[in-house]
DNA sequence: ATAAAAGTAGTAAAGATTACTGATTTTCGA
DNA sequence: TCGAAAATCAGTAATCTTTACTACTTTTAT
């Protein structure tokens, strides 16, 4: 992967915020400092980011991609009336009581995703 | 909640599949019985029916809406090369290697996601 | 220095979701 | 059973999100 300024901004910009942003929320502060950026620049360079693992992205089920600059392992939780996804500590034993009473959360499911390559995918790479 | 015909459509789809499907496959399976359904209509239950509890919606990251008319406890796999979601018992404790030994897929990454009403939320709801 | 490879801006197109409106259906009490 | 209020719908348009494409620029390694 080649060196570009455009990619140095955009990890930047995940780096230096909490708020697991979409592609557009990137774009709009990555255009502070590179002002003629492209959107098409930005989501090319989040999947390349993504698949190189340098940085993750955060499924919540709103129909939106959302990234994470920090790849240590930890959990989110996703405000349905806000919309705001939060950090929590990663503790896969947490019960939706204990996330609770943890850290103030309303907590109505957990859902647990597993992602990678399936057996038949596995079997077609041959 | 009143009945619709179009409404019991929509959850038998889902309940006959375990394919995860999005809005537009349902969308299709659900003409078959109903031609002129609209895909607002579509859009507009499945919502409500997620609000009920009847569904769950499965996060996966892709930028498209996945539901699940099962609602029993258990994970997902989603495979990035064919996009396939599939069910995994529920097991908090699973670990990457555990879940690789006991399903054949090659996992890359877990994701717990908690989702609900966030401390801010629930103060303005007073 | 220079040429191949990688990356980009700008634009267009495609895909997914929401919003809106007038008509239809459901519900429930008279 | 009837009729009106509430809920739901079909159809369409608009919006939001993501991907595709092309000619130009930058990076890299010789």
């Amino acid at each position: 992967m080649n060196y570009s300024r455009q990619r140095e901004a955009i990890i930047n910009v995940l780096k230096d915020t909490k708020s697991h942003p979409s592609a557009a929320w990137i774009y709009d502060r990555v255009r502070i400092q590179i002002p003629n950026i492209s959107l098409g620049t930005v989501y090319r360079n989040l999947a390349a980011l993504e698949k190189e693992g340098m940085i993750i992205k955060v499924p919540v089920g709103d129909a939106r991609e959302h990234f994470d600059g920090d790849t240590t392992p930890h959990s989110h939780f996703y405000c349905k009336s806000c919309e705001a996804i939060s950090d929590i500590p990663f503790d896969p034993s947490d019960t939706l009581k204990q996330a609770e009473e943890n850290h103030g959360f309303e907590v109505h499911s957990v859902t647990y995703t597993f992602t990678g390559i399936c057996q038949n995918c596995l079997k077609d790479k041959v």
